[in-house]
DNA sequence: ACGGGTGTGTGACTTAGTCACTGACTTGCT
DNA sequence: AGCAAGTCAGTGACTAAGTCACACACCCGT
């Protein structure tokens, strides 16, 4: 993806756009690197053009849990936030799939933000939709079942179906314990919509499937 | 609170800020009205002079959980998604102290984005901490035990010690069942350091008690 | 005083999380 | 090949939290 199709910068003006593609600096991550840590301080504002990073957080318990992605054509909106009030990040964000980011630097974001209204619309959609997105990762944690968020998880991921993934990294996808994966998988195991191996996983969700959600309403 | 008072038009420009005075519309709720519900448009941008309004969402299971509070001198950042995105909103917001809001028109809204900087910056940094109290939310509820959770409750609220709260209520506040709560609040009874009555908590907790929470580290 | 509405208390049971430990598979080294 | 260390998965026993069903106390109006 060009610079100029991130969506952030649709319909605007082309001067603007060619200040952009001056002052921006484009950084590719190998996948594995840490992007940024608690405590970092965030040095712009980095625009995904293609690749996936995982945001992910710390309880003081140790526990860890996946919050968001920040995937193709996204914004990291929680750069905006470091940026503005100038404190640290408390999250953590780890590349999944080699990426490549524009970083905008403040002065350049700013100024965008005061001349290009079709970029601060943008801005401000994808704001809107992280808040959305984690009020509805409150809603789910504090009141959905553990069996049945694991098993949407493993349909939604039905496409790439030997899975290689341990579950331990199911359980921080999750926000929950190692054993208590553990012991759901191997009871749809029992019910026969997947089958487990060593860090691999395969899923044959025949549709909607009638065995392993027990009755969620 | 004077609309000029306001921190996010702190540093505003002179003729900017008469142009707020001129636009904006100030508006009165009264205890327990509900602002908007889910699936709402959103009008314009609300800036809480002074009051107190509940942000809370209610699960597909019918359950429900507060999510935060905008307070004086907050902005309704949530609305601003909203009218960017132009969907509903998908929580709940209820007045609880009489409150007085400044409405900005979307048109206001996006000219004080335009020529404002240090709007611009407030708008920003409300945002920045708008998501940050979530995802400290989303980490408490999936990793703090419930005892503790309600013991912080009740101790940041100690100040206005003879509480008049419904076990329901404080259930929803920390997005739990009413039980949950009853059965905690009558172990920290037990303890000494609450005393309980039908819709009223004493609390007598001396600065950070030594009995009520059960070793959380 | 009575009766309905609203809060609260409790037991029994299910689900989730914790702790401790076993064993299996993988990889690399000798 | 054989072994050792590291990683991953399975399991039992126990605690914490959530669900269900129901009893009962308190409050207020008639």
């Amino acid at each position: 993806m060009q610079i100029a199709e991130h969506p952030a910068f649709a319909g605007m003006e082309p001067d603007l756009l060619q200040d952009v593609q001056k002052r921006a600096r484009i950084v590719e991550l190998p996948a594995g690197q840490q992007v940024f840590r608690p405590g970092d301080q965030c040095q712009g504002l980095p625009l995904v053009l293609e690749g996936s990073v995982r945001v992910q957080m710390t309880g003081s318990s140790g526990h860890e849990i996946v919050l968001y992605r920040i995937g193709d054509a996204d914004v990291c909106t929680l750069s905006i936030g470091c940026l503005m009030a100038g404190r640290g990040y408390r999250a953590e964000a780890i590349v999944e799939t080699p990426t490549t980011v524009i970083v905008l630097p403040n002065s350049v974001f700013d100024s965008l933000m005061a001349r290009s209204a079709p970029f601060r619309r943008q801005i401000m959609v994808s704001y809107g939709e992280r808040l959305d997105s984690l009020m509805m990762l409150v809603e789910e944690i504090a009141f959905q079942r553990m069996d049945v968020r694991l098993a949407e998880w493993l349909r939604s991921h039905a496409k790439d179906s030997p899975l290689n993934i341990t579950h331990q990294t199911l359980a921080v996808e999750l926000g929950t314990a190692r054993e208590v994966v553990s012991r759901l998988l191997k009871d749809f195991e029992r019910d026969g919509w997947i089958r487990l191996a060593r860090g691999r996983i395969e899923i044959h969700g025949d549709g909607t499937p009638p065995q392993p959600p027990p009755l969620t309403a």
